[in-house]
DNA sequence: AACCCGGAAGCCTC
DNA sequence: TGAGGCTTCCGGGT
C-alpha cells in the first residue's frame, strides 16, 4: 500500500507540476495560513521558526516536557538534531520531536511538487485539532461532499482560498487517502464528539457499530486499491461516506492502522521500510488487495517503523469505566474523558485512536473479521511496543510510571490495581476483599510484557506466573470464576513474608515446584500460608489492617511500598505528568520512600529502558522482525542442543508408540521431550535454522514424531 | 474458544 | 555461581 502510495504520489505529481505554480513552494494564499514560514525549507528557518514549530508541536502533540528555550536555534541546528539529541533535550517528548521533524521534513519535500494549502495536517496525518486550526489559522479540512470537478489538481492553482482549491489539494497528500476512503473520519466540528457520543452508545448501537465498522472495512479494503493512490477515487468516498453515514454518528471509523501509514510521507515510508523475509512488495497487495493481505502486511510494516520511524504522539491509556463489560472502546472513551491524563492529547486521540484498524473494541476478534485463519500470532503482531509504551491494536498505553521499576508480577498487578487509568484492563472487584478482576487479559499480559521486556508475553504465560504465587499465598484464584483474583495478603505483608523466608523457603519457586515440598514445614512458611480470610474476622494479619483503611491511606502506603511517589507531588501516579516523573530521578524516590520495602526494586536506570531503536536480544525480543515477537529464545540452539539424545529418543519412541491410540498425552514421555519437540512446533513462523539439526526435521515433522513412532529410532 | 491448572525446564537478572 | 522470579511450553481440564 506504501509503495503504492509513493507510486501515486508519483505519478500525481508529474501530472500535476504542468498544471500547478511550478516555483513549488506554495502559494501566496497558502503561505498566508502558515505559522511563520514553516512551509519553508527547513534549512531556512529562523530561530523565530524553529520556536514556532516546537511551539506547534507542543501544541498538536501535547508535549509536555519541551522547553522553548532549549531550541534555540535555527532551522539548519535543528536539522542536525539527532534523536538521541532531541531526547536530551526532552526525554518524554524528544523522539516524538524528532518524529515530528523528520515527517514535516518529508512532508515538504512531497509538497514541494503539490501545492497544499492544507497545511500543517500534523505529522502524522491528521488534521490539527481545531483549536490548533483556529490559532494557526489553518483552513478546514475538505469535505468529500464536493463534486469531483473541484478536485481536479488543476483547481488547485486556480481557485482561490477555498474549500475547493484546499480540497483539490489534498486529494493529493497522503491524508487524503485517510479523510475520503474513510469518510467517517472527517472531523466534525470538535473531534470530542466522537467521544460523547461514543460514550453513550447503549449496548445495541455498540452492536450495530461493529456490525457497521466490519461493513466499513470491507467496503474501504474493497476500495483500496483506488485510496491508496493520491488521486482516490472520490466517488467510491462518497458511496463509502454515504455508507457508513449513520455508524458514523456514533463510531467512528473502525479501521487503518494505514491511516498513519498512508499519512506519512511516502519518502518516509519508503525509506523507512526495510526489506524483511515478510515483507511482500507493496504492488502485489493492490493486486490482490484482501483485506487479510492488507491488513497483516501493514501491521508488518508497522513494526519495521517501529524500529526506524519515530513514534507517534504519546498516549496514555486508562479507562477508567470499571465495568467487566468494559470493553476497550470505552476505556479508549474513559481515557479520552480521563482528566488526568498526563498529556493533553485527548483530542487527538479522539480521532486516532478510533482509526486503528485492530481498534481494540474488537480485541482479539477484530484479526477474526478480518481474517478467519489469523494466526495466534498475529495477535502479537499488531501489539506493537515503543520503549515505554504499548500500540495494542491501536490503544496506546503506557507503561505506569509508577511501575518502572517494578520487576515483580504481583508488584505490576498491584501497581495497576491502585491505578485507575487502567481500570479497563485490570480492576479492583471488591477492594476489601482484595479481589480484583482481569478484564482485557491480553491487554495486561501486553503492559507485563513491555515492562519485563518479554514482548511475546500472553495472558497464558502471565497467568502462570500468577498460578506460582498460589503456593506461597500471594494470589489465589476465585473458584470457577473466570480471571477473577485475590490478592491474599498486603503487599508489605508479602514482602515481609518473603524477606523472612529468605532465599531457603517458599520463594524459591524451584522448591515449591516441588510436590514434596510442604509449606508448613516452617514457621515462616506456615506464616507464608495463613490464608487471609477477609470474611473473617480473626484474621489477625496486617491484611486485615491493610484493607480496613480507607482508600487513599492505601494508596499512599502503596505508593510508599512501590517507590512512586514523587517528591514534589503527593498526588497518585495516574495524575502525576509522567514527564514529571521523568524528570526526578528515581533515585531519589527511593530516597524519599521506604527503603526496605523497595529492595526489590532496582533504581531507575534510563539506559535499562528499552529504546524503541534498540531492542537487543537481552530485550528479548527484537521488534525488528515480526518473528522475533515470538520469543527472543534462541530456538535454534535450543532445538540443537536439546535435540533427542539417544535415551530421549528411546523414551520418546517408547512412549509415542502408545501414542496412537489416544489422543491424550501419555506421561511416559518425558515431559522435557514432549515440550521441546511441540517447542519447535509452536514456532512455525520463526525463521529456525532447523537445517542445523542433524536430523533436519521440519517442524512438522518433529510433531508428527512425537505421534508417530520415528521408525528409524525404533 | 477462552480460561485454568501445574509440571518441567530454560532464561535473565542480581 | 546460585537464587529468585519468572517465561515458555506442555497436556489436560472446565
Amino acid at each position: 500500500m506504501l509503495m503504492v502510495a509513493h507510486t501515486g504520489n508519483s505519478t500525481m505529481t508529474t501530472t500535476t507540476s504542468t498544471t500547478l505554480p511550478t516555483n513549488n513552494y506554495l502559494s501566496s494564499t497558502v503561505k498566508m495560513n502558515l505559522p511563520q514560514n514553516l512551509l519553508h525549507p527547513i534549512d531556512f528557518w529562523s530561530k523565530h521558526d524553529v520556536q514556532k514549530w516546537i511551539e506547534y508541536c507542543i501544541d498538536e502533540y501535547s508535549l509536555g516536557d519541551v522547553n522553548l528555550s532549549d531550541f534555540e536555534m535555527n532551522g539548519k541546528a535543528l536539522l542536525l538534531l539527532n534523536e538521541d539529541n532531541f531526547k536530551q533535550r526532552s526525554p518524554r517528548s524528544g523522539d516524538i520531536l524528532h518524529k515530528a521533524l523528520q515527517q514535516h521534513k518529508a512532508m515538504l519535500k512531497s509538497w514541494q511538487c503539490q501545492a497544499f494549502p492544507y497545511q500543517l495536517w500534523n505529522s502524522f496525518g491528521f488534521p490539527p485539532s481545531p483549536s490548533t486550526a483556529r490559532r494557526y489559522n489553518i483552513p478546514p479540512p475538505p469535505h468529500p461532499s464536493l463534486s469531483i470537478s473541484s478536485f481536479h489538481p488543476t483547481a488547485a492553482g486556480v481557485l482561490p482560498h477555498s474549500a475547493a482549491a484546499a480540497a483539490a489539494a489534498a486529494c493529493m497528500h497522503p491524508a487524503f487517502n485517510y479523510i475520503f476512503s474513510r469518510p467517517e473520519t472527517i472531523p466534525k466540528s470538535p473531534l470530542m464528539n466522537h467521544q460523547t457520543n461514543y460514550f453513550h452508545l447503549n449496548q445495541q448501537q455498540q452492536q450495530q457499530q461493529q456490525q457497521q465498522s466490519t461493513r466499513n472495512r470491507e467496503i474501504s479494503a474493497s476500495s483500496s486499491s483506488s485510496t491508496s493512490s493520491y488521486c482516490p477515487d472520490v466517488t467510491s468516498a462518497k458511496i463509502s461516506h454515504k455508507l457508513h453515514e449513520k455508524s458514523d454518528a456514533i463510531h467512528p471509523v473502525n479501521e487503518s492502522m494505514g491511516i498513519k501509514r498512508e499519512a506519512l510521507s511516502p519518502s518516509i515510508q519508503q525509506s523507512n521500510r526495510q526489506p524483511t523475509p515478510n515483507s511482500s512488495p507493496r504492488t502485489t497487495r493492490i493486486i490482490s488487495p484482501s483485506i487479510k493481505q492488507e491488513n497483516i502486511d501493514d501491521e508488518d510494516v508497522d513494526i519495521e517503523q517501529h524500529e526506524t520511524v519515530p513514534t507517534p504522539p504519546i498516549t496514555s491509556s486508562s479507562p477508567s469505566s470499571s465495568s467487566p463489560q468494559s470493553s476497550s472502546g470505552l476505556s479508549k472513551l474513559n481515557i479520552l474523558n480521563n482528566q488526568t491524563i498526563p498529556f493533553k492529547i485527548r483530542s487527538q486521540l479522539s480521532t486516532r485512536m478510533k482509526h486503528q484498524p485492530n481498534d481494540v473494541t474488537n480485541t482479539g476478534e477484530n484479526n477474526h473479521d478480518l481474517d478467519g485463519n489469523s494466526l495466534a500470532n498475529d495477535n502479537t503482531r499488531q501489539i506493537r511496543y515503543f520503549h515505554d509504551r504499548i500500540d495494542f491494536r491501536g490503544d496506546i498505553l503506557m507503561k505506569p510510571p509508577a511501575a518502572k521499576n517494578c520487576r515483580i508480577l504481583w508488584e505490576f498487578l498491584y501497581i495497576l490495581l491502585e491505578d485507575s487509568h487502567y481500570e479497563s484492563i485490570i480492576h479492583w472487584e471488591n477492594r476489601e476483599k482484595m479481589i480484583f478482576r482481569i478484564i482485557q487479559a491480553d491487554k495486561l499480559a501486553a503492559l507485563w510484557g513491555l515492562q519485563k521486556n518479554r514482548l511475546s508475553m500472553t495472558y497464558e504465560k502471565l497467568s502462570r506466573g500468577m498460578r506460582y504465587y498460589y503456593s506461597n499465598n500471594i494470589i489465589s484464584k476465585e473458584q470457577s470464576k473466570r480471571l477473577l483474583y485475590r490478592f491474599m495478603r498486603s503487599p508489605d505483608e508479602i514482602r515481609k513474608s518473603m524477606k523472612r523466608t529468605g532465599s531457603t523457603t517458599n520463594m524459591v519457586y524451584s522448591n515449591l515446584n516441588k510436590k514434596s515440598y510442604q509449606p508448613t514445614t516452617s514457621p515462616d512458611a506456615q506464616e507464608t500460608n495463613l490464608k487471609y480470610n477477609p470474611n473473617n474476622d480473626d484474621n489477625s494479619s496486617s491484611s486485615t489492617h491493610f484493607t480496613n483503611q480507607s482508600s487513599t491511606p492505601i494508596h499512599h502506603q502503596l505508593l510508599q511500598l512501590f517507590s512512586i511517589y514523587s517528591p514534589s507531588t503527593t498526588s497518585m501516579v495516574p495524575n502525576l505528568n509522567p514527564n514529571t516523573a521523568l524528570l526526578y530521578s528515581p533515585r531519589n524516590v527511593n530516597n524519599n520512600s521506604i527503603s526496605s520495602s523497595s529492595s526489590n526494586i532496582p533504581s531507575f536506570d534510563t539506559k535499562s529502558l528499552p529504546l524503541l531503536t534498540t531492542i537487543s536480544k537481552s530485550d528479548r525480543s527484537n521488534s525488528s522482525s515480526p518473528d522475533s515477537f515470538d520469543s527472543g529464545r534462541d530456538r535454534t540452539s535450543d532445538s540443537e542442543k536439546q535435540h533427542c539424545s539417544p535415551s530421549q529418543s528411546l523414551s520418546s519412541s517408547t512412549s509415542t508408540s502408545s501414542y496412537s491410540t489416544s489422543t491424550k498425552r501419555k506421561q511416559a514421555v518425558p515431559l522435557s521431550l514432549t515440550a521441546r519437540l511441540s517447542h519447535q512446533h509452536h514456532h512455525l513462523d520463526q525463521p529456525l535454522n532447523l537445517a542445523a539439526n542433524k536430523d533436519e526435521h521440519t517442524i512438522g515433522d518433529c510433531k508428527k514424531q512425537k505421534v508417530i513412532s520415528p521408525p528409524s529410532i525404533a
